[in-house]
DNA sequence: TCGCGCAGTCAACGGTTGTTGGCCTACATT
DNA sequence: AATGTAGGCCAACAACCGTTGACTGCGCGA
């Protein structure tokens, strides 16, 4: 017979249940609030299922944030045009398949979590800083560009999508893009 | 005998210890973290004492979240420095006194709590808002700039304070006010 | 001096959580 | 057909949560 790891697995099909339902029960409730029980009912599984594919819900937690910021390449764009690109990029992200968006789920978490704020740490250094020192030279310039850049996005997913706040939900993709871009342009090359 | 509204009842010690407890108990951990157990030890009393004083677990958190941001009267500061001066005071705020910061107690909660959210949305209209309109004449415009105010100071707490990315929490605040006051100030008059 | 009410303590309740182990079923191999 | 094993379910555990109610002691007014 053809060896296991190539076969497709008989528990492959509740393996990615569970995961795609850990990744939406988390965007929404935050790690706190989602239970292993409503992740389960979900995947429409057994609680103990989840025990046995992942170990633990901080086990679970760690295979189902798999943040891939998906950032475009940059080395083609023109230099002027990068705030908007960046922006409008994170904006498609976000209002895609909600879920899709990792980072949303990764940052209503790490509010109160510890693991997620690592996480996100460790996201923010490896994809998004590496972006940016592409455009600056210097490595410790970049980080810092990117930590503001990061204050501006992040502030953006935020006030959207966690908080809710009324006008800043109310404004256009194409406002936020014109608004919101030139800030992001500053903090790359200013 | 003078009457009890005058009289400092002897209760009244307890009453803002529990609160003091809750402020930074609620502010460390958030709303689901925050055990009204963790809040009672810190105060030294009984965690029965809360329920009787507060009602509920809720009642406490909204009698413990009493959030003024004490914006300063910015009738009488320059149009063009108006960016620095709000980026400093927010700054100032935020690293005060730990106890203090009901704003990123607030945050910390209201990324799961539907409660914490709403009032984060009153807090917003009910104190940003204002001061923005009177420095642009229209009402449904300062909200918009308000929005976009917001995005930027909240993601700075956030990124700062709350996932603590490291190259914006080295950043020290001479830099910051240089670097946020300017998006400040085009958000609200640009 | 005698009650009466207030501040505070203590133990317990019911519910929910993450987690565990035993049991059953269906399928692949011999 | 017999059998071993992986996949799945069920019931239960211990811990912890918010919340409740009965009890104790103390101080003030009559």
């Amino acid at each position: 017979m053809v060896p296991e790891t190539v076969r497709t697995r008989r528990s492959d099909a509740t393996r990615t249940a569970i995961l795609r339902a850990a990744q939406v029960r988390f965007a929404a409730d935050g790690y706190d609030r989602a239970t292993i029980r409503a992740i389960a009912a979900e995947a429409r599984i057994d609680p103990s299922m989840v025990m046995r594919y992942f170990g633990s819900k901080a086990g679970l937690f760690a295979a189902a944030v798999e943040v891939d910021l998906r950032l475009p390449d940059v080395s083609g764009v023109l230099r002027m045009e990068l705030g908007r690109v960046l922006v409008t990029h994170f904006l498609e992200r976000w209002e895609g398949d909600p879920a899709d968006d990792a980072l949303l789920m990764l940052l209503r978490s790490a509010a109160t979590d510890d693991a997620a704020r690592e996480r996100m740490q460790y996201t923010f250094t490896s994809q998004l800083v590496p972006v940016v020192a592409s455009v600056v030279g210097d490595s410790r310039e970049a980080s810092q560009r990117a930590g503001l850049i990061a204050s501006q996005l992040l502030g953006l997913a935020l006030t959207r999508h966690i908080l809710r706040l009324p006008p800043v939900v109310a404004l256009g993709r194409a406002v936020l893009v014109e608004q919101i871009g030139p800030t992001i342009q500053r903090y790359l090359t200013g």
